[in-house]
DNA sequence: ATACACCCTGTACTTAGGTACAGGGTCAAG
DNA sequence: CTTGACCCTGTACCTAAGTACAGGGTGTAT
C-alpha cells in the first residue's frame, strides 16, 4: 500500500476526509494523480503534510501562512536569496511567538506559585503576572 | 481621562470599536459602568486586557481559551486547587506549543543554511527538515 | 449479481470571529 | 443652537475554515 485513498489519508492524518478536499482545493496539497477511474492517489507523505499543517494551526498560523512556509524552497523561480529572506522572516515570526509563550507560562507558573496559598489573589492574576514580565504590552 | 470611552479604548487597543461591543458579548470583557447618558465607561486597565487577548490569539488560542485563561483567578466558586489544575493544563498546552515552535524553527534555520548553498533541495525542505525533529509526528 | 463501503463532483450549510450599517441620542466647539 | 464627532441598540453581512449532503459511479466479498 504505497499510495493512500483519500480515506485512508484522512483517518491517518486525523482530519475530515471533507477537509483532504478543501486544502487540495486550495492548493496546501498539491493535486494527487488519478487511478483510472478518478480516485485520488496520495503517497503516504501526505500524512505529514496534513499533520504539520494542523500543528501550524494550532499556533496560530493561518492556511495562507501555511501554504507559505510549505512553498519555502528552492524552485527555479525564486533565487535562493529570495526564499532565504522570506525564511529569516519566518523565523523571525516564530521567535516573537515563543517569547509571547514564554511570558504566558511564567505569568501561569507564577500563579500557580502565589495561589496554592490561602487568601485572594489580584482581580485577574494572569493579567497582572503577564504584566510585569518585560515590555510585553 | 481615568476612563476611557469605547473608541478610546479601540485605539488604544488597536482594534475595531465593534469587536470591542463583540468581545463585551462574548464575556471576554466585564460589562463596564455607564454614564448617565449610557455610554461605556472602561478603566484603563481594559487596553491591556485587549491586547491579552490579541496576542493569545495569534498564538492559536480561540477565543472560549482566553476566557478560561482569563477567568484564572481565585473566586469563591472555584477552590485554589481547581485554579491550580487548571492552570497547570495551561502551562503544558504552552509548552508543548513552544516545543513545535522551536523544532519549526530548527527547520527554517536548517533551510537557509542549506539553501544559502547551490544545488537543489529536496521537494518540500520545512517537512523533511522538520520530520527529522524528534517525535513531532 | 447484489450489497456495502468507498470514491467522485457540485452545491449548500455551519461556526468562529468579527464588521458594517440604520436609525437615533449626546456633547463640545464655534 | 447648530454641526460634527462621538455613542447607543439591533440586525445584517462578511471571511476563513471547514462540514454535509445529493446524486451518481467503483470495487470487492459473498
Amino acid at each position: 500500500m504505497l499510495q493512500l485513498t483519500i480515506g485512508e489519508l484522512a483517518k491517518r492524518g486525523g482530519v475530515n476526509l471533507e477537509t483532504i478536499r478543501y486544502y487540495e482545493r486550495e492548493g496546501l496539497l498539491p493535486k494527487p494523480p488519478r487511478s483510472q477511474s478518478g480516485y485520488r492517489q496520495f503517497p503516504l507523505e501526505g500524512v505529514r503534510r496534513i499533520r504539520f499543517i494542523k500543528l501550524a494551526q494550532e499556533l496560530g498560523f493561518s492556511l495562507k501562512e501555511i501554504k507559505g512556509l510549505l512553498a519555502l524552497r528552492l524552485d527555479p523561480d525564486s533565487t535562493a536569496a529570495d526564499v532565504k529572506k522570506q525564511a529569516k522572516q519566518k523565523i523571525a515570526d516564530i521567535e516573537e511567538k515563543i517569547q509571547t509563550l514564554r511570558a504566558m507560562k511564567k505569568a501561569l507558573v507564577r500563579l500557580t506559585a502565589t495561589c496554592c496559598g490561602e487568601g485572594s489573589v489580584s482581580e485577574c492574576p494572569i493579567l497582572e503576572s503577564l504584566d510585569s514580565e518585560r515590555e510585553m504590552f
